[in-house]
DNA sequence: GTCTATATTTGGATAGAC
DNA sequence: GTCTATCCAAATATAGAC
C-alpha cells in the first residue's frame, strides 16, 4: 500500500531554490541598481543559464513582483513587530525610526518599492497589499498622536521619505539626514499641537 | 578679396539641431521613464537615423549630460528671476514653491536631475555646477529666514524634497502633497522659532 | 530541472559611400 | 551631414534534447 508522505521534498527544494534566486537578485540590484537587473547575471550569480530560471519564474517582472512582494512584507512584519508604548509619540517616532532604517539599509529595495523608476513594471495587487496594510497601521499611529486630520499623514510622510530620499541621493552610507530624524518629528508634534490647541 | 561673415550660419543650425534633439529626448524620456530612452527612437522622433546622432553628441551618456546641464540651468535661471521680498520667510517661501512646481511639472526630469536613478550615467562637473549654485542661493535664504544651523536647511530640503517624492510618486498629476507646502512652511518656521528663541 | 540551440529584439557604436 | 551597411553585445524568451 502506498503511504502518502508529510513532506514534499520536491515542493520544498523548488521553494529554497526561488529563495536563492531571489537573494541573488537582491544583491545584483544592490550592486548595480534596480533597473539594471538582467537575466543572464541572475543565473550566472545562482549557477544556472538565464533560461533556466523561466522554471522557476515565468518573467522577469515575476521576479521584480516577488521581490516587491518579499520587501512590502518584511516591513509589515517589522513593523508588527515593534513593541508598543504607553507613549503614543513615542510609538510613532519608533515606527518612522523604523522605516528609515529599512529604507536605507537597502537603497535599491528602496527604489523598488517607492521610487517606481523600474520601467514597464507595475506590481501587482498582492505583492502591494502589504505596503497598504503598513500604512494603515501607520495612520493610526498618527490619529493616535493627535494628527486627526488626514492632511497630518500625508504631511508626516512627505517630511520622513524626504529624510530617506537626501540621505540616499545624496550621503550614501552617512548619516547627514537620518540623524534629523528625532528633530524632523518633534517639528511634526509641535505643529500638531500648534495646529489643534 | 575674401569676406569674414559675422554670422557662422552652419554653426547655427548645428546648435538648432542639438536643441531640437534634447527637446525630443525630453519629451521620450517623459513618455518612458529617463532609464528608457534609446537612440533609435531618439533619431525616429527628429527624422534621421540613430547612427546620425552621433554627428551631435558623442555618446547616449554625452545627451543624458546635455539634458541634465539644460535642467539644472533651468531652475537657476528661474531662481534667480525671482521677485525678492523684504520679507526672508515669504522668500523662502516662493524659492521652495518654484521647487515644487519645476519638479512636479516634469517628473522625467526630475528623475534625472535628483534621482540618479539611470544605471551608468553620472553627470559632468560642468552640468551639475549650476545645482550647486542653487544650493548655496537656498542656503542664504535659510539662514536669512532664521536657520542659522545647517541642519536647518537640510531639514527644509528633506521636506520640501518629500512633498516632491510623495507627490509624483503616488499622486501623480495631482496635488495631494503639493498643496500642503504652505503648511509645510509654516511648521518649518514654527520649528525654528521654538529652536533659537 | 537543466542544458544547448536558437529566435527575436534591441541596444550602442563604427566605417564608408554619397 | 545623413545615409546604408554592419558589427557587436546584450537582452528576453521559446523549443526540444537529455
Amino acid at each position: 500500500m502506498s503511504v502518502t508522505p508529510t513532506r514534499d521534498r520536491r515542493a520544498e527544494r523548488r521553494e529554497a531554490t526561488r529563495a536563492e534566486i531571489l537573494a541573488a537578485a537582491t544583491d545584483l540590484i544592490g550592486e548595480h541598481g534596480a533597473a539594471a537587473l538582467s537575466l543572464r547575471d541572475l543565473g550566472a550569480r545562482v549557477g544556472m543559464r538565464a533560461q533556466s530560471l523561466y522554471s522557476y519564474f515565468a518573467s522577469k517582472d515575476a521576479i521584480y513582483d516577488a521581490l516587491f512582494h518579499q520587501g512590502s512584507n518584511e516591513f509589515l512584519e517589522r513593523a508588527r513587530a515593534m513593541t508598543l508604548t504607553e507613549d503614543p509619540r513615542e510609538n510613532l517616532r519608533r515606527c518612522t525610526w523604523l522605516f528609515v532604517e529599512f529604507c536605507v539599509e537597502d537603497s535599491a529595495r528602496y527604489q523598488l518599492l517607492f521610487q517606481r523608476t523600474i520601467p514597464g513594471f507595475e506590481p501587482s495587487p498582492e505583492a502591494f497589499a502589504p505596503s497598504i496594510e503598513a500604512v494603515e497601521m501607520t495612520r493610526q499611529l498618527v490619529v493616535a498622536a493627535g494628527g486627526d486630520d488626514p492632511r497630518d499623514l500625508d504631511l508626516l510622510s512627505a517630511l520622513v521619505t524626504g529624510l530617506v530620499d537626501q540621505q540616499i541621493s545624496n550621503d550614501p552610507g552617512g548619516d547627514r539626514w537620518t540623524r534629523l530624524h528625532t528633530e524632523a518629528l518633534d517639528m511634526f508634534f509641535e505643529h500638531l499641537d500648534a495646529k489643534h490647541g
